[in-house]
DNA sequence: TTAATTAGATTAAACGTTTAATCAGATCTG
DNA sequence: CAGATCTGATTAAACGTTTAATCTAATTAA
């Protein structure tokens, strides 16, 4: 009843402990549905993702689930799963839960609309609109400044898709860095796939061959591809190439060698997303809570440096391979 | 207003008509917070979970969150973080924003308490008051008939504590299917680390030294330390030595050669679960919702069948090893 | 033709909270 | 001592929905 005066108004202290114990005695919870109906606000935030069985999830569903319990608020999940369609629904969705603000990893080239809630968008410091976001770029420059420290000069960079933001932001960032003696080339999987099937071979054999030292992928996934594939290939990681990875998934420490790698900062990302949504619901809510603006891009777009995780599967570059020239001609797919 | 007598009472088609076309003109949607207080219901789940960073984690919440969303539930998800003690903390939060029941996947060894709403609990069959699970011990029968059936009779079964019933229904089901004529040990990595330290070297070379020539995990996880382990060793998989794991996390297909593993049916299990705590919702909520029993044990538990994912990994098992003797005297951790 | 039934529309009450408004008593001021 | 001020407690209104109850007019039956 007067319960929430315990903050406002005037009370003596008597009653406000008389209260407190008559409450705790009878097991007394307020209801989130009668406070949510009288103040508009749920403290229920959502948090949209393009693909939850993305591998990265765990770390940015975990981050955002911190972040918000912290300053009290719920985090409602919604998964698109992958399709681009499902996306907007899984916005509707959310916002006739009446959530108050809205974290979104959009799917890859996905625009976010305007819609009638706050929104916080963690992709690529190149989407427009996006709220906050590791430095991919710096990431990349960083990751390979690391190789070249070590004598790499050849580096063969894996990416997966060109039409990621995400991903075109670290090869960026890598090239940038590529020493004038040196050269890089770029290796794209998905069109690789469309052609030679699913899980094929990348033909990284056949790189070491011409003289490439080091393998720079953008994904820990793909890292993990390529160490095995060179595995296979009987090729030494790290003592005839280097392998480098992205994220620092959970099981980057497992493998064998344990996988060097650049980390993004997730805690530190969330906290400003819904940092950022919290400020917005705050600041509309006394207002107009149903007509807010939408996206938040009042608050300038973050970049939140990436950190570079130093384990055994780099290491300096084999002497200036004598025999540099390429021996294997064909430097194809060999699926 | 009474846009909701659109299913119940009696309305004329025309008026129907006048309000639906009235409420999207107006772009009305019905609050959430309103049709909780009056009825009750808020059409949310909670979902916790003993540590988001669990790789296999994705594939739990994608499943709930698919299954739930299908039923006409949001999911608000919480993380215990692994401590024991946020896990009731992380279950309070949850019934504090009015969930109608609540997923847990328990962390290992936990028990979960009658709390005052309906719980659906996802461990292993052998945990009290589980209500749905992977049937682990099928599981590891099948993997090692799958081996067996291959030739192979000495195997090795990777764990990581005993302490975990996942863990040990599933090399339970899998120490049940070794042959007369074979035999099978235990090396739980856990205990090795408290030893060696963290990521130290788990000694398979030894093992297929003394004559096994299978290394069957409980996780991708150790699976996946294994393979490149064994790769490391030069050790050929699956030509010299095959490996298997559990889960069929996403990665299991991008490694090469591509990793044989059981699989769960979590959209089955999801569905399940999810159902479960639907029906008693549905059930109690006429009359007291506050004062639900708690957990769903009136529900039988349900056990799932895995799936086995054959990949690369497995094959015949080697020519009878001619030299099977135990070349290698020393099987201990290598670190 | 009138009373009884009924379809359909309108009104009212309730859910549990917060915030504003009202009220009674006490302290203070002129 | 009377009126003004203030403190703390009590009461009332409002949020938006659902469900029950009331009300009107029209159709049917006697």
């Amino acid at each position: 009843m007067s319960n929430a005066l315990s903050g406002k108004g005037r009370v003596s202290a008597e009653l406000i402990e008389r209260i407190r114990a008559k409450a705790s005695e009878v097991g007394y919870v307020p209801s989130q549905a009668g406070r949510a109906l009288r103040t508009g606000r749920t403290g229920v935030l959502g948090l949209v993702l393009p693909d939850i069985s993305n591998p990265l999830f765990p770390q940015i569903a975990q981050a955002i689930e911190y972040a918000a319990s912290n300053i009290g608020y719920g985090v409602l999940i919604a998964d698109s799963r992958g399709e681009v369609a499902m996306q907007t629904e899984a916005v509707n969705r959310l916002i006739e839960q009446d959530v108050e603000g809205i974290v979104i990893v959009p799917r890859r080239g996905t625009r976010i609309a305007d819609i009638g809630c706050p929104v916080a968008v963690i992709d690529s410091p190149s989407t427009p609109g996006n709220t906050v976001a590791a430095d991919h770029w710096q990431g990349g420059q960083e990751i390979v400044e690391h190789l070249t420290g070590l004598g790499h000069r050849n580096l063969v960079l894996i990416g997966n898709n060109p039409a990621s933001n995400v991903q075109n932001d670290r090869i960026g960032g890598m090239k940038s860095r590529i020493p004038s003696d040196g050269k890089a080339e770029v290796l794209w999987i998905e069109p690789l796939e469309q052609e030679w099937g699913k899980g094929c071979l990348l033909g990284l054999a056949g790189k070491v061959a011409e003289g490439f030292t080091a393998f720079v992928a953008v994904s820990d996934l793909h890292a993990l591809r390529a160490l095995t594939e060179l595995h296979r290939a009987g090729i030494g990681v790290p003592e005839e190439a280097s392998v480098t990875g992205f994220d620092d998934l959970l099981w980057s420490s497992v493998v064998t060698p344990g996988l060097t790698t650049m980390r993004m900062d997730m805690p530190r990302i969330a906290e400003i997303a819904v940092g950022a949504l919290a400020r917005v619901i705050e600041a509309d809510c006394p207002e107009t809570s149903r007509t807010a603006t939408g996206t938040v891009a009042s608050v300038e777009m973050t970049k939140v440096p990436m950190q570079l995780v130093v384990r055994q599967t780099t290491a300096p570059a084999a002497s200036p391979t004598p025999e540099m020239s390429p021996q294997t001609p064909e430097g194809k797919c060999l699926c």
